[in-house]
Order: C-alpha cells, then sequence, then structure tokens
DNA sequence: TCCACACTCCCCCAAAATAGCGAGGTGGCC
DNA sequence: GGCCACCTCGCTATTTTGGGGGAGTGTGGA
C-alpha cells in the first residue's frame, strides 16, 4: 500500500468528527485522481450520515427529490455483497436513465466502484469512489486499486462504527442458560408446550424463563423479547 | 500481495464445489504457516456450511454439542463488525472457559482472528485464521497479514455467494412493504391492535400482512417470524 | 387488455399466551 | 446464617393470536 494512502487511513482511524470524515474523503480524492470519494452510511436507528466530495447542490437535490429510493447504486447495494460496478447496475428503467443524466450534469462521474458493507443491526454503509473517464481507463483504475478501496472501505466502517457506539450505551442483560434455551426454541416458533416438552419441564415453568428473560430485556411480550435477544445477539436460529 | 497467495486467491474465485473451498483452506494453512483455516458460511436460509482444516473429530463434537450457542467466536462476531482478535472477546464465563480448554485440546489454536461479513439477506460468514502460538507472534502475525486476511475473506464471500445463487432455487421470500412495516411493529413489541393504530388500518388488515409474511417466511408463528425476518435482515428494531 | 398481486375491510370460534396469585428447593457469596 | 439468583411446580381469569371463511379496490407488468 502506497505510503501517503497509509498516511490517509491513519486520518480516518483517528477521525472524531463527521468533518475529519469529510477531510478524509477529501485527502482520498487526491490521492486516487478521482472525481469523487463519498462514504454513506445509516446507523442501527436508520440515521443516516455522510460524508464525500459531492457538491453540496448535488446533495441538496438528491435530498429534495428523494433519489434514495431512486438511485440504482443504493437500491443495488442493498441487494449485493460486494464490490459494484455501476455498469454492473440497472440502468434501463426511465427513472434510472433520467438521475444518471442528472447526476453527471451535477459533476458526478460517469464511472464508479461501490462498496456496500453491512453492521449486525441493519447498519448499511457505502463506500464509493466514482470519476469521469473511458470504461477502459476505468477497468484499469478498478484493477489496480479495488482492493486498496475495499480495506479503506472498512477502515471508514470501523470507525463509524465506533463513533455510533459513542453516541448510544445501553446495558446488556444477561440470560440464565435456561433462559436462553427457552428463547431459542421460541424463537424456532415453537409453542410454550413445545418448548417446555423439549426442556422437559413444565410449560409453567417455561413460562417463568420466558417471563424473566421478557423483564430482563425489557420486552412487551414474547416476540420482542424475541426480537431484542435476536438483535442483541443473545441467541442464534 | 505474495504470488502464491494469489494463486489461491484464484483458486477460491474459481471453486465450484465445497471441496474446492476445503482445498483452498488447505493451502492458505500452508501460506500462512497456522494451525488452521476456517471458512464458516450461514446462506439466507439459515443453511450452514464449512469449509476448513479443523479435524473432523472436533467438527465433529462441535456439532453433537451444540457449541455454535457457547462459542465466544460466534456470540461475540455476531454483535461485532469487524476483524476480531479471539482475545478481545468474553472467556470469562465457565462454560466459555471449558470450551476454550477442550477446543485447545482437538487442536483448535490458542490464537485467533476472526473476520465477520454480513449479507442483505442475513447471510452470514466468519473467516477465521487461527494458531498455537504467544502473544506478541501472533500480533505481528495479524500486523503482517490482517489486511490480506480481509482480503481474502472477500474472496470467500464472493464464490460463497454465488454458489447460494446456483445450489438454491428456491426463492428467497420478499416482503411487501406493508408486510415489512408490519412485521417490524410487532417485532417492536406491539399487539396487533397497536400495530394496526401505528399503520392506521384495521386489525384485520394487520392481520392478513402478518399472516402473509409468516407463509412467505415459512414460520410457524408470529413470533418465528419476526426471528426469521430479522436473521434475514428484512427488518431492523 | 387482462392477470397477478398488493392493499383494504368484515365475520366467527378455538387455541394460545398473558397476568395475577401462589409454593418450595438448590447453590454460591458475603 | 442470610441473601440472592437460579431452577422447579400449581391455580384461575382475561386478552391476544391463529385458522377458516369471505369481498372489493388499485396498480404495474405481460
Amino acid at each position: 500500500m502506497h505510503p501517503s494512502l497509509e498516511k490517509l487511513i491513519s486520518s480516518v482511524q483517528s477521525a472524531v468528527t463527521l468533518e475529519d470524515f469529510q477531510t478524509a474523503t477529501e485527502g482520498l480524492r487526491d490521492h486516487y485522481k478521482v472525481a469523487h470519494i463519498v462514504y454513506h452510511w445509516v446507523n442501527s436507528n436508520g440515521e443516516r450520515f455522510g460524508a464525500g466530495t459531492y457538491s453540496q447542490e448535488w446533495v441538496d437535490r438528491y435530498v429534495e427529490k428523494d433519489y434514495l429510493r431512486v438511485d440504482p447504486v443504493i437500491l443495488g447495494c442493498f441487494q449485493r455483497f460486494h464490490p459494484v460496478d455501476w455498469k454492473q447496475l440497472d440502468w434501463s428503467t426511465k427513472t434510472s436513465k433520467a438521475f444518471f443524466k442528472e447526476a453527471v450534469r451535477y459533476g458526478v462521474g460517469n464511472q464508479g466502484l461501490t462498496i456496500p458493507i453491512r453492521g449486525p443491526q441493519g447498519q448499511f454503509a457505502l463506500f464509493t469512489a466514482s470519476n469521469t473517464c473511458s470504461d477502459d481507463v476505468w477497468t484499469s483504475f478498478r484493477k489496480r486499486n479495488e482492493r486498496d478501496l475495499i480495506l479503506v472501505a472498512h477502515e471508514f466502517n470501523k470507525r463509524a462504527l465506533e463513533y455510533e457506539l459513542g453516541v448510544e450505551s445501553d446495558t446488556v442483560a444477561g440470560l440464565s442458560p435456561r433462559e436462553l434455551s427457552a428463547m431459542t426454541y421460541i424463537a424456532k416458533g415453537m409453542s410454550r408446550a413445545q418448548a417446555a416438552a423439549q426442556m422437559d419441564i413444565s410449560e409453567h415453568t417455561l413460562r417463568v424463563y420466558i417471563e424473566a428473560a421478557r423483564h430482563k430485556l425489557g420486552a412487551l411480550n414474547t416476540t420482542h423479547a424475541v426480537a431484542r435477544a435476536l438483535s442483541r445477539g443473545l441467541i442464534v436460529i
């Protein structure tokens, strides 16, 4: 990895504010000599954050027109797993063609590579490099830099997660072994009677476990408790 | 990146069968001179696949004892986002201590680095490198190789996703927007009446959504449906 | 154009979960 | 020895879900 890129990664690793993320994207843009670098991120509460080199006009326009629901990059990456070249996306519909044209008019590149990453609680981030150039030039750019970009995207996410954790704080309640078993059977779709039979205890006892878990998790009902236990990674189905 | 590692990555990229994945893990083990390389993967239907260099005895033991629910690596990575050194995990409980001891006895290393990756439909994969060595040796190994391992993990996932798409023909159930909203409210602990009020529809209509979601997800009851929707990343609470 | 599918509403009744009141035994920790 | 967390079991009454029927609208794709 290039020394100046290492330096940029360090700046991401030590980023504290959104401005720091912003500065990092500008540094990366200059390093790679591309039109834009953008990092876009949805935390577990569904709040969106963004840092990047797009013009303010484009960002405003994007928000105003609710292009999140149109942008094939967003729609495409939401169903994908791995780095996506914009060319692979579906630009065939009328709305997406119009969107692309307008994006280019606002200075967004005609080429792009977007790397989606997901977190355990529904966090979803997109790291994008975009440029205006021919297909051949872009392909060779990707060949040279795709791996580094994946690593950079990881660094952004790592820091973004810490940023999120800094904002939130919640106590994780521990469930007892029997409570965990009971919750697991319930999460698998068993009725209380079935789960009790599985655990070889009375249905009443099972109920006590479920209620204990519900209270510990601050849940309103069994379904809520299961949802919370799954979200917190306490149980696996 | 080392030429011989490039070769191993190519072999991952062209993997077709589980045996190919297996062979790739063995190659990586030899390349890095570590005790084990393991790739473990849960697809969007909750089916588990694995390829790695652990002994068959350990794998059997692991399955038999249902260690998925004990293993701090699994439990820890489920709540995390980024490469996890096994030392960072919680080994303080009695069961996890016993598990660790047994794992070491079966030849699993005392050190490990696990890289979790998630897909859009709740796919969840773990790529692990493990070795028996001192903390210092392991730290320097991580420093040298962590980035490469992240890229290797990405390659495994990319191929695993293609493998999944090739093997499965059963449609991944997509829930309609209203079904997703309904499921989300239910997952947040609301009763049908409350959720219906939130969505400003009759309780009966809400019930239709919940039942449709239940059928699409192949769930036995509402709680099960919520659990599946969460596991597959369809909803977030 | 028509079909499929999402969306909306209504009935009834059996089954299951929830809420409230209990009881007692074990084992670890201060 | 006392406290606390965990594990186990019982009862009754009320609320919520689940399964079985229906029926009508609107919208987007073949």
